[in-house]
DNA sequence: CTGTGTGCAAAGGGTTTGCAAGTAC
DNA sequence: GTACTTGCAAACCCTTTGCACACAG
């Protein structure tokens, strides 16, 4: 797991390692306040600079649905700082209510009269496999 | 545009009514930072219960971008608190970071094998028709 | 050894709550 | 008249900043 910090041009410690072995041992995404329950001990503000190291160097990316906290999801090991290489849906189930990353081999194409589309990104909402 | 507020059960109040006619104005989404900039005076605190009781009621719907302020738009005349009826894209352009609510006529079909797909959103970013 | 990360305290900013007066219906 | 809305002050969080010390490479 240390090398894929190594990979991303960030530093080994023990903290972030901590922190993303919990995006590791979850399939779905992490909200703060989550990742914060799951911390036997921890400094807030660590934690933030974390997170937004990880998002800058292309570890994380931010999840956000509305009416919904922010929450943060692992990101492909081919995404860097610069360019995210997501072809994924987030999926949220209005049961559990955990939110998901789910990766698709077909995108969907789209067109608006009068607009060029270069990117796009889909959210979802129903029943995850657990809860149907 | 106080029948609308009256159809959505909620009470016709002047600064309600001068909120809603700053998205009647608009095409776009508009942040917080727009809505204060656009209002000749306002107290903040109203404007944030404001905002709460439209979209409650299901005047106005959260837009939310990775990235950018959360933003609100106008719903569907159909849409009340429980149900939304979106069947639109929430579009940023690149240019003038405006963000455009956009409807669809027809929707992409996505599946997740195992899931039950309910309801989509989609974020797209481009160059929207003023930029192009 | 050098540059980066950590943890504490303090500051900053945005949002919510409580309450009295005003207003819609 | 009754219930809801408004506006002010204060409280409440969440997040960022500054700085000294610790640690990775």
């Amino acid at each position: 797991m240390s090398q894929l910090l190594k990979n991303k041009k960030i530093r080994v410690t023990e903290f972030r390692l901590e922190v993303l072995s919990l995006f590791k041992k979850n399939k779905h995404a992490l909200s703060l306040h989550t990742i914060e329950k799951n911390l036997i001990s921890f400094d807030r503000i660590t934690l933030y600079r974390t997170l937004k190291t990880f998002v800058n160097k292309g570890v994380l990316h931010e999840v956000v649905i509305p009416n919904d906290d922010k929450k943060y999801a692992l990101c492909n090991e081919g995404c860097t700082s610069e360019k995210h290489e997501h072809q994924h849906i987030h999926f949220k189930c209005v049961t559990c209510e955990e939110v998901y990353c789910k990766e698709l081999n077909e995108f969907p194409e789209v067109t608006i009269k009068g607009f060029m589309i270069n990117q796009i990104e889909l959210n979802a909402t129903g029943y995850c496999s657990n809860c149907l």
